[in-house]
DNA sequence: TACTATTTATAAGG
DNA sequence: TCCTTATAAATAGTA
């Protein structure tokens, strides 16, 4: 008869949710759990039938990240909904028309919004070109080698503050361009369509299972319960 | 003797990871594993001091998320490591260039470019309007065929100069809209120093503890469940 | 990585 | 949705 003395394990203790001091614990714990909170999150699609994503840094800063069906389509979908808070209605008419559809569009409609914005530019920008070539065949006629009259200074001085007036428009563009641009990224579309979970470790993307990841999941939309989306009136803008 | 015929509960039950068949029970698991879930995530951004993601999308095609410090930020920064791969710089005319990034963009990218588009067509208008100004002022005065006085040849000078650097600008901004719609942006690289975990839980942000999973669910009509997200480089234009 | 005691999550039923 | 209970699953500490 053996008695049993040793105690192999005090096994599982209760630790506090604070960031964990040790580096060395710290990159164990977050391996397992990483594990964990993307097997949680596979199990939630195959038992629910719904789409998700995550992403998470690591410590050492590198990207994981789990989604089902993929990550990009649904980022992609949710930030179709959630437009870009800095994004401020411009000014004018039928730019702030604009922008007030760009809000709720969604792909299709973006795209057509797109294109037609795009073909606006291009009109535009022949227009200023051709403005541009009369304040060149001005120049061509060396007009500021003539003399000039009283009114004519005047109107120069009206002239320069036009100039001035544009070169403050211009900049403030500018400003918000950058702002803009700093404020996003250029996103990733992939076209993959896989039946798998596909699971991003340390940058290789992995379409296998992750021990019971079996996903026969097809996404429902048929649901009676009636909710909105939720969007509607909370101030995006 | 009493016979305990009471069963007041088996306790948990196991159950296999495959699609529930009831509408109601997986709709009450749903919000659980979700909460669960996102509990878990927040454990392991304090845990660990780590940024996550996370998007759901309900079975009644709610969005969910939850985001240590923001859903967005992270977003950005993992899309921002995943550069588009089949973006080859189109060589024909601007729009032609953009109307190539256009094509296979993702949502995210086209409200980007839709912004910068609708911007960028601001500034023209004003170009273009300033630029009119001129024109229309130059015509009515004739200002050009005028003889120039000594000081009004240095102001001369000054308005050419002007004109020359709007035109460079003009020629600059064009093209940089390009260049700011298809090479990566500014990756929003936000250390996070927030004690909150953000939460948006229809549609609203919450800033709060995760004590407040629980979501205030309006009842209201569904609608625009079904996007065309055909932008795998086909069928847009 | 594997083990194990323990904590935590959660299925069922109200 | 919230509560309870019994049980399944996750995981902290250790080798």
């Amino acid at each position: 008869m053996v008695m049993k003395i040793k105690k192999p394990s005090q096994g599982r203790q209760k630790i506090a949710i604070a960031k964990i001091p040790k580096r060395n614990n710290l990159q164990v714990t977050f391996s397992k759990r990483r594990s964990g909170l993307f097997k949680k999150a596979s199990e939630l699609c195959t038992l629910c039938g719904v789409e998700i994503a995550i992403i998470v840094f690591s410590p050492a800063n590198k990207p994981f990240s789990f989604g089902h069906p993929e990550v990009d389509s649904i980022v992609d979908r949710f930030l179709a909904r959630n437009p870009y808070p800095n994004f401020q209605a411009g000014s004018t008419g039928s730019t702030q028309q604009l922008v007030e559809v760009h809000r709720n569009a969604s792909v299709h409609e973006l795209n057509m919004q797109l294109t037609q914005v795009v073909n606006q530019l291009e009109a535009e920008k022949k227009c200023g070109e051709a403005l541009d070539k009369i304040s060149k065949a001005s120049e061509k006629q060396c007009w500021w080698e003539r003399p000039v009259e009283e009114l004519g200074f005047h109107e120069l001085q009206i002239l320069k503050a036009s100039l001035e007036e544009l070169k403050k428009n211009m900049t403030k563009q500018a400003n918000g361009i950058l702002m803009e641009s700093s404020a996003a990224a250029v996103a990733n579309c992939s076209s993959s369509s896989s039946p798998f979970f596909m699971m991003n470790i340390n940058g290789v993307v992995q379409g296998d299972d992750l021990r019971c990841f079996e996903s026969k999941i097809k996404p429902t939309n048929q649901h009676g319960s009636a909710y909105s989306f939720g969007y509607a009136g909370h101030g995006l803008f």
